[in-house]
DNA sequence: CCTCTGCGAAGAGGA
């Protein structure tokens, strides 16, 4: 049986004496997840390791155990057949375990800096993709050819030669395609490649290399003469098999592959120079790979940071000895390898300190999310909509690059939140213990075309959650810190006050704030900050910000949160005349009419890194900021868009790679995305700007977008009544100047804003009987001759959105989905009955969003009792019904 | 206790 639960105590090691001669144990207090009582439970010889490193309130897990009895007293113990496991939910990374392996603080390390852009690092991936091809029988030159050619830009801001990479990525594949050739001469092989696994019972993930025959071949493209794999590679294999585990036996050996042996000249070299080591894998090494990944685990649940004293590294041997000094000596922190350098100041260790609990408390919100591939029941599954199911299989076929495009049947009204180019884990059912590849969404309607490495029965799709963005606010918040310049710093944390000089230029001569923003944020010597509520000029502001700074000799990065944003900027940017521009992101993020402009990143190397540093404008997102490519770029001003929803460090991937930065935002509108609800995360950098250096904002205060009945509200309860109409034809829109709309308009649909309360009931997050009002609403909209592209119906809820979806034929979404469009009619609809119970009504600046999307006519369909039980809803109301 | 965009899909190496 598999004892779950959280510890309430961790006894002494003591030795005892057993008819297996001297053995030690650790007695361990569990109260189970599914009792209310403690239990103990004894830990018998090496898992006192794991014991070492558990304490009180972290939750351990004993797979097959055996109830015991002692001295009367009922209990638990480790058979040997158990593994232990601490903190299950955390899950790590299989190259974690490798690297903390080498050196705990080497796994630290790794975690701050990220992986730098380095030739052997870009080598190694092209190896690593031309085995693939290999092993899905490709011609070895085309592969090569191929993946060089894709890893152009890479190549080309390390000043590499393409034929010279090909030759050495050459040199390492023949050594891989003579093993592949000597293995199938002798027996049948069995291969897949790029395997993702994920075990809920270690906590563990990880993508394998390839699998043969079902045991773990790990490709490495450096050298080893020494019988033996290198302990850290063979600790990497042993991961994977010990991944394969749990879903049957695990394989019992794993194989090396060092590519760089088979290039080496027999004559100079000694030592065994054959590519492939193949070890056995036994429970004995399951087991230490287990215990490793629990000590990283407990480290993390104890909030820790390694030191490098908690394994025998050499330092004197280590690449990243200075890296480590450096950064030990800059966060004072204590280290085998020493200190270097000047501490940073305290005030800014504890920022590190503070955001980097933030973020990781972050990550383990991701984690709970991978946790539902497997936690979710039969029942439950049916309305999460983290996951399709039930799709069924509709055919497969193999593409010419040697992926599969799979087809499957969606069920009718099945909503999840999965979404045409996302990434996806495809199974046939069990996307943890089955059958399963990650692949892409290439279109998702009543069908779903997905595009894996190899084919499957497709019947599920499941989110996968990511953590990249995690990791990239962690070597933003590095960078910022640990590489950023001193008087950046002083600015950030409150030192010396922004300073700016005047520029009588006019940018812009019809509307003076903007002309006012425009002239400060090129006055900047260190940051300004535009605040623009709804419908202000925002992009178009933007985009004559950024030509006047090139305008001055300046090289800019744009940046924003969303892709959208971006493009909607470069897209203000274009009509203004500026084209000169190098938009960086995936084919699937960059929107369709930019892609011309998009920075391919396959061709010439020398080719494709001038294109980039070139470029007088680079357009990006800011987890593209924190990119490896992007974090070596340099410029001189950073604007970045949707400030406001990006956490600190996440505004920080942008603004490192800057001399200025200009932030744009509203922080009346949506805060950042936090899944963990950490406050330090959700407040962005440009609101505690904002509040620290109101002198540095210049708010556009000139709308042109809402009639002055429909902006009232919002104008006063969010931006102190100075948001104001641009022009009278602004104020003054209604119905009646849209094309096609009759005439007269009937009087009831001629208020500019309206309350229509259908006297619903909320039943969880959807109200029927409101969607159904919301339906009739739209319908008289559509008899008065308006545009269904011209409607659009907002709910807080997803749920409510599919209910209305169902009913009316006009674009339907929720809050957060709209934030950055606005239509001539909007239809709210409230959902809530009895009371606003629930964080999405707490947050008014949704609303706010809400219902400053609307150009001429706006609805409110609501309960008024429950809505009149607030005061801030109750003054909506008032206005509402005015 | 609900909203949600990012991310080449992770991981690649050096004596």
């Amino acid at each position: 049986m598999n004892l779950r639960g959280t510890i309430l105590d961790v006894g002494e090691v003591r030795s005892v004496s057993t008819r297996h001669g001297n053995r030690d144990l650790v007695e361990v207090t569990v109260r189970p997840d599914d009792g209310a009582d403690g239990v103990t439970v004894t830990l018998w010889g090496k898992w006192t390791h794991t014991a070492d490193h558990a304490a009180a309130g972290m939750d351990l897990l004993v797979t097959d155990a055996e109830e015991t009895e002692f001295r009367g007293e009922q209990g638990y113990a480790t058979t040997g057949d158990s593994y232990v496991v601490i903190e299950p939910d955390f899950l790590v990374d299989v190259t974690d375990v490798r690297s903390w392996v080498q050196c705990p603080r080497m796994y630290y390390l790794n975690k701050l800096s990220g992986v730098p852009l380095a030739y052997p690092v870009v080598k190694g991936t092209i190896v690593h993709e031309v085995f693939g091809d290999l092993l899905r029988g490709r011609d070895l030159d085309a592969a090569v050819a191929d993946h060089v050619e894709a890893a152009g830009l890479e190549l080309g801001l390390l000043g590499r030669e393409a034929s010279e990479v090909r030759d050495e990525v050459r040199r390492n594949a023949a050594a891989i395609e003579g093993w592949l050739e000597q293995g199938t001469l002798t027996e049948e092989d069995d291969w897949r490649s790029e395997y993702t696994l994920i075990s809920p019972t270690f906590g563990i993930k990880g993508r394998a290399d390839a699998l043969r025959r079902g045991s773990p071949v790990e490709l490495k493209t450096g050298k080893n003469t020494k019988r033996e794999p290198r302990f850290h590679d063979k600790i990497q294999a042993a991961t994977y098999a010990l991944l394969l585990g749990e879903s049957g036996d695990p394989p019992n050996t794993g194989t090396l592959l060092y590519t760089k042996n088979a290039a080496l000249d027999r004559s100079e070299a000694s030592g065994d120079l054959s590519p492939a080591k193949e070890f056995s894998v036994g429970r004995g090494l399951l087991a230490f790979v287990v215990r490793t990944r629990n000590e990283i685990a407990a480290m993390e649940a104890r909030r820790d940071v390694p030191t490098g004293y908690e394994a025998d590294a050499k330092c004197e041997w280590c690449f990243e000895q200075d890296t480590c000094m450096v950064v030990s000596g800059r966060l004072d922190q204590e280290s085998k390898a020493g200190q270097v350098g000047t501490t940073l100041p305290e005030v800014e260790r504890d920022y590190f300190a503070e955001f980097y609990r933030a973020v990781e408390d972050e990550r383990r919100a991701v984690h709970d999310e991978y946790r539902k591939l497997w936690e979710q029941t039969a029942t439950e599954r049916a309305d999460a909509d983290r996951a399709l199911i039930d799709l069924e299989p509709l055919g497969r076929r193999e593409l010419s690059g040697g992926d599969w495009e799979l087809r499957a049947r969606v069920p009718d009204g099945a909503v999840s939140k999965l979404r045409e180019g996302d990434v996806a884990l495809a199974s046939s059912g069990d996307p943890v213990h089955g059958e399963s590849e990650l692949g892409r969404i290439r279109s998702l309607d009543d069908e779903a075309v997905v595009t894996v490495d190899e084919p499957l029965d497709l019947r599920r799709l499941d989110v996968y959650p990511s953590e990249i963005s995690v990791s990239r606010q962690l070597t933003a918040l590095h960078d910022a810190l640990l590489k950023g310049d001193s008087d950046r710093k002083d600015v950030l944390f409150g030192r010396r006050a922004p300073t700016f000089s005047d520029t009588p230029e006019t940018f812009i001569d019809n509307n003076e704030s903007q002309n006012a923003a425009v002239q400060r944020a090129v006055g900047a010597a260190d940051f300004a900050l535009i605040h623009g509520p709804p419908g202000t000029g925002k992009t178009y502001t933007i985009a004559r910000l950024v030509r006047a700074l090139v305008e001055r000799g300046e090289r800019v990065l744009l940046s924003a949160f969303t892709n959208r944003a971006v493009d909607n900027a470069l897209e203000a940017l274009r009509e203004q005349g500026f084209e000169d521009v190098a938009r960086v992101g995936t084919t699937t993020g960059v929107r369709e009419d930019m892609l011309d402009v998009r920075l391919d990143r396959r061709g010439e190397p020398n080719e494709r890194a001038a294109a980039l540093r070139s470029a007088p404008v680079v357009a990006a997102t800011t987890a593209t900021c924190g990119s490896r490519v992007l974090r070596e770029a340099e410029f001189d001003t950073a604007v970045v868009d949707e400030a406001s929803q990006l956490t600190e460090p996440g505004t920080l991937a942008a603004i490192n790679l800057a001399e200025r930065f200009v932030l744009v935002g509203d922080h009346q509108q949506l805060p950042p995305v936090v899944q963990s609800g950490d406050e330090r995360l959700a407040t962005s950098l440009f609101e505690r700007l904002h509040d620290e250096h109101p002198d540095a904002a210049v708010m556009l205060d000139r709308q042109y977008r809402m009639s002055q009945r429909i902006q009232a509200f919002a104008s006063r309860e969010f931006y102190d009544g100075a948001l104001r109409p641009a022009t009278p034809e602004v104020a003054g829109g209604t119905l009646a100047d849209l094309p096609g709309v009759v005439d007269p308009v009937p009087t009831h649909l001629s208020r500019g804003v309206r309350f229509v309360d259908p006297d619903g009931r909320r039943e969880g997050n959807a109200n029927p009987i409101e969607a159904d009002r919301v339906a009739a609403v739209v319908e008289e909209y559509l008899d008065a001759g308006v545009d269904p592209d011209d409607i659009v119906v907002i709910a807080p809820f997803r749920a409510q959105v599919a209910e209305i979806g169902r009913r009316v034929d006009v674009a339907v979404d929720t809050v957060d989905r709209f934030q950055g469009s606005s239509a001539e009619v909007v239809v709210v609809s409230f959902v809530a009955t009895d009371d606003l119970d629930g964080p999405i009504f707490e947050d008014t600046r949704r609303v706010n969003v809400a219902l400053t999307r609307a150009k001429r006519a706006l609805v409110l369909v609501g309960d008024a009792d429950a809505l009149g039980s607030e005061p801030f809803y109750a003054r909506m109301l008032d206005w509402a019904r005015r």
